[in-house]
DNA sequence: ACTGAAAGACGTGCATA
DNA sequence: TATGCACGTCTTTCAGT
């Protein structure tokens, strides 16, 4: 994947947006010391580039009805049937990040589910029923301490 | 945690956020066909709620430069110590994202490096010189295969 | 809870330096 | 790459239902 030169004021961009991504354009341009015509050319081309993927709001799981959260690391009978067993698991709502791993197991993903018995149900029905995987490993979290986006700021290139 | 009541409305105002954090409120207002003020009224209250956490924007760590992802699942000397060791990792700016887990260790913590070899450092310098840390176990991520928001239409209540 | 209206702020495109 | 300007759209508030 290639990179993309980023200068100070792309940097800056980024960091605000990073944390809200609502952040008005010309509140930045303000931050910034450049206009706010400036500013949308800038964020144009970051998203052309593709190091701006797009933006999400951040729901509290809790109080949607999400009260298990859990991580899975499954193991493939046949490292073959990867990309099949990946396609499978894409399918299963429940499951919201997918990683290729080494060490225990060969897949990881994290899921939430609406108590233990739907992650039951989600293991054994939605992902031990997926053809190619031999078995699975549960972490489920206690709780989730804390998430946040990568800082940009703390590697100087 | 408390749950929320979220009627219809609710869950489409969070649907179309989730998927873009900038999409305008008239037009999510138009989508649901009823008024701009009535959009905002509501995301205030999903917001004081606190259903609504904030917004942020995704952006592809390889292009900034973080060609490494790592799951570190950590064990503990003593139990007590956990919450100052998770204090510690709070100030790993590597680190992502953290949990207090059951199975193979009592910590699991996400993080992006540059390199394998800033992955060393962060490991050795920065995580297991965190008092009352005992062991690290590393996955390296390969491949990100997805990373979505929760699908909060799947569940009806 | 929702509406409509109104004022100010914002996004976006374009011509230009 | 930056700027200023202009037009249309959006956010936000509030009185009224």
């Amino acid at each position: 994947m290639p990179k993309v030169a980023l200068d100070a004021i792309d940097r800056k961009i980024l960091k605000y947006l990073i944390k809200n991504a609502r952040m008005p354009f010309l509140e930045i341009a303000r931050e910034c010391g450049i206009s706010g015509a400036a500013i949308h050319q800038r964020i144009r081309k970051l998203d052309e580039a593709g190091v701006i993927l797009g933006s999400r709001l951040v729901v509290n799981p809790k109080m949607m009805g999400f009260d298990v959260c859990a991580h899975v690391s499954i193991t493939l009978r046949d490292p073959k049937l990867l990309s099949e067993a990946i396609e499978e698991l894409k399918k299963v709502p429940e499951i919201v990040e997918c990683h290729f791993i080494t060490g225990a197991g060969n897949i990881l993903a994290k899921l939430y589910c609406v108590d233990n018995e739907h992650l039951m149900r989600t293991i054994f029905d939605g992902i031990l029923h997926i053809q190619g995987l031999a078995s699975t490993e549960t972490m489920i979290s206690l709780q989730e301490v804390f998430q946040r986006e990568i800082n940009i700021d703390f590697i100087e290139e």
